[in-house]
This record gives structure tokens, C-alpha cells and sequence, in this order.
DNA sequence: AAGAGCAGCAACCGCATGAAT
DNA sequence: TATTCATGCGGTTGCTGCTCT
């Protein structure tokens, strides 16, 4: 059953390339093409996994990358582009011709976080700071791309989210990728949070009961039921549909189709996570630093010297 | 001049998804 | 239908060069 696997792992080099294995790749793909990157290894003589050699061609190799500099139009195309989809590089990737995904997280880690943060505007929701902090209040009022943001976050990166409760499930009408890529969405993509709808889930295999008690709250105003400061909101908004969560199997994505014709609501649980940078586990929202799923002192205690470093030289950028 | 700390970036890791078997 | 794996993505890490003391 199933397939071959990609390659010998035991056999690979890793680390940095070569100019050698460079010439090889790029002498392979000018010949051949992309694609197949499992096979390309061994075809083109180079002890490497088809998943590093596909990285190398598309962060690197690529002829039609744009080296050098970001221009003053791509940063505030990136961060137009991040206050909409958040931490969704590819796609921020695909409106910048020449420049990729991982460049382009290295440039937000790097210079944008700073240059918003020497703006007074947080990063993350792109809000201006000095109101992020009294916006935890009651009532969530949140962007599209916040609740993407967060909630991609803390599904999609569990080992930073240990002990915490998650947002299991966006629900939205269209797909993200669809609108991303039209062409006519830039320059005037607006969100409409009250497109979005939230449902909560304390149970993602549960997801299609339909002994649960269904409310389905509309943004702005996200009526968790653990009443959480997701704080930020972004007052122009007009009418655009929007995602279907990536589903973390078929069966739920099944489910999911499903529910869009009948939407239901679990118990909700969110957390803020977005380790390393500024994380704030729900627990110290609420000032219980000492409970057991408190995910900051995961943070503590799994900091190595490099991480912590790099963790304060967030905090201070 | 030397060591420590910082900044930037390339590459790796792990996960989600969907396709192949 | 279940299993296995390729691919793509986002987060993280490690290395290198630069700056500061």
C-alpha cells in the first residue's frame, strides 16, 4: 500500500548548498523543468532530499527572483496585504512579483515589525498600540485577518499552544485563495467582518453533532463564550465573502461542507498565541500565571539562550 | 584587537492536505 | 477505505557577518 517514500534520508547532505549543487539543480530544472522533486535528487546527482532542493529553486534559484531591496511601495504593499491575511506569506508572496514567501517573512520578522512597531502600530493586529491594551475588555471586536491570524496560529502550531484551548474552526462563505488571487482585489480588498462567522468547537470530530447548541456569532461583535479582548478592529469594512478553514482532515472537511448548510456551535476556547513574539496565553490575561496550562511558562522554561535572545529582541524591536 | 550581542537570512522542521496505491 | 507519501506552507533555528563595548 501506499507509496515509495521520496528518498533516503540517511544518504542527504544538509546544510548550506554548494555553488556545485547549485549548478546541478539549476542545470536539472532548466532541462526538465520543475516538478517531480522527488525523483529530481537522484536525477540531476544531487544528495539531497526533493524538499530541499525544491526550497533551494524557489527561495533561491528561481531566475525570476528579485534580488536586493525591498522598495518603500512593496513594504506597504506587505503590510496592507498582512493587516488582511495575516501570516499567510504565500499568498502576500503571490502579490509581489520576484519575491518569496520565505523572504518575505524574514523581511516582516526583521524590518516591518520594527518599522510598524517605530509607527506605534502593532504588527500583529495593526492596530495603534496604546489601544491594543484597552480593547481587552469584554467584548471581542476583531478583523478578518485577526481571527485568521490567531486562530491559523494556534491550530496550526500546536507545539506553541501547549495547554491552551484553541479556535478550532472558521466558518466563512468563500474561499480565501479564490479572492486573493483576483487580480482586482488589490488596492481595495476590504473585509467584512460581518461575513465572518465564528464557530466554536470544543471538539473537532464533534464538529457535525447536531446535539449542539447552535448560535453563530457575526463579527465585529464575536460573542465567545469565554468572553476574551481579542483586540482590534479595522472600521473599513465592506462586503467581501470570505474563508473556509483549511479542515485538519477530510472526514471534518466533509463535516464542514456540511455545516455550512446547517452551522453549529460548540463550546468555545481561544487563546492569544503567537509565540514567540509577544505571546499572551489566556491564562495571563487573566492574571493566573501559575496555572498548569499556562503557556507562557512553557515558553520559560523551553527558552534555549539563542531563542530567548531572539524572543527579547522581539519585545524591545 | 577581541569578545559579546545583535541582525539578517538560508535552511530545516513539523504539520495539513490531497493524491496515489 | 485505509494507508502512505508528496507537496506546500508557516514557524523556528542555526549560521554568519556586523556593530558595539
Amino acid at each position: 500500500m501506499g507509496r515509495s517514500p521520496c528518498c533516503e534520508k540517511e544518504h542527504t547532505n544538509k546544510g548550506a548548498w554548494t555553488k556545485e549543487e547549485d549548478e546541478r539543480l539549476i542545470n536539472y530544472i532548466k532541462l526538465h523543468g520543475e516538478g517531480c522533486w522527488r525523483s529530481l535528487p537522484k536525477a540531476a546527482g544531487l544528495l539531497r532530499c526533493g524538499k530541499s532542493c525544491r526550497l533551494r529553486w524557489i527561495n533561491y534559484l528561481r531566475p525570476d527572483l528579485k534580488r536586493g531591496n525591498f522598495t518603500e511601495e512593496e513594504d506597504e504593499l506587505i503590510i496592507k496585504l498582512h493587516s488582511l491575511l495575516g501570516n499567510k506569506w504565500s499568498l502576500i508572496a503571490a502579490r509581489l512579483p520576484g519575491r518569496t514567501d520565505n523572504e518575505i517573512k524574514n523581511y516582516w520578522n526583521t524590518h516591518i515589525k520594527r518599522k510598524l512597531y517605530s509607527r506605534g502600530i502593532d504588527p500583529q493586529t495593526h492596530r495603534p498600540l496604546n489601544s491594543a491594551a484597552a480593547a481587552t475588555a469584554t467584548t471581542t471586536t476583531t478583523t478578518a485577518s485577526a481571527a485568521l491570524s490567531n486562530c491559523w496560529s494556534s491550530s496550526n502550531n500546536n507545539k506553541n499552544n501547549k495547554g491552551s484551548i484553541n479556535v478550532s474552526k472558521i466558518e466563512t462563505h468563500n474561499s480565501l485563495a479564490q479572492f486573493v488571487q483576483a487580480p482586482e482585489c488589490i488596492g481595495s480588498m476590504k473585509i467584512c467582518n460581518s461575513n465572518i462567522k465564528v464557530r466554536t468547537d470544543s471538539s473537532a470530530e464533534d464538529s457535525n453533532s447536531s446535539s449542539g447548541v447552535t448560535t453563530e456569532e457575526v463579527c465585529p461583535e464575536i460573542n465567545l463564550e469565554l468572553s476574551i479582548g481579542l483586540s482590534y478592529h479595522q472600521p473599513q469594512v465592506s462586503s467581501i465573502n470570505f474563508i473556509k478553514q483549511k479542515q485538519s482532515n477530510h472526514h471534518q472537511q466533509q463535516h464542514h461542507h456540511d455545516q455550512q448548510q446547517q452551522p453549529q456551535q460548540q463550546n468555545l476556547a481561544y487563546v492569544f498565541s503567537e509565540a514567540p513574539t509577544k505571546a499572551v496565553c489566556f491564562c495571563c490575561s487573566l492574571g493566573l500565571r501559575s496555572n498548569h496550562t499556562c503557556s507562557c511558562r512553557v515558553m520559560e522554561t523551553s527558552l534555549t539562550a539563542d531563542s530567548f535572545s531572539r524572543y527579547y529582541r522581539s519585545l524591545n524591536s
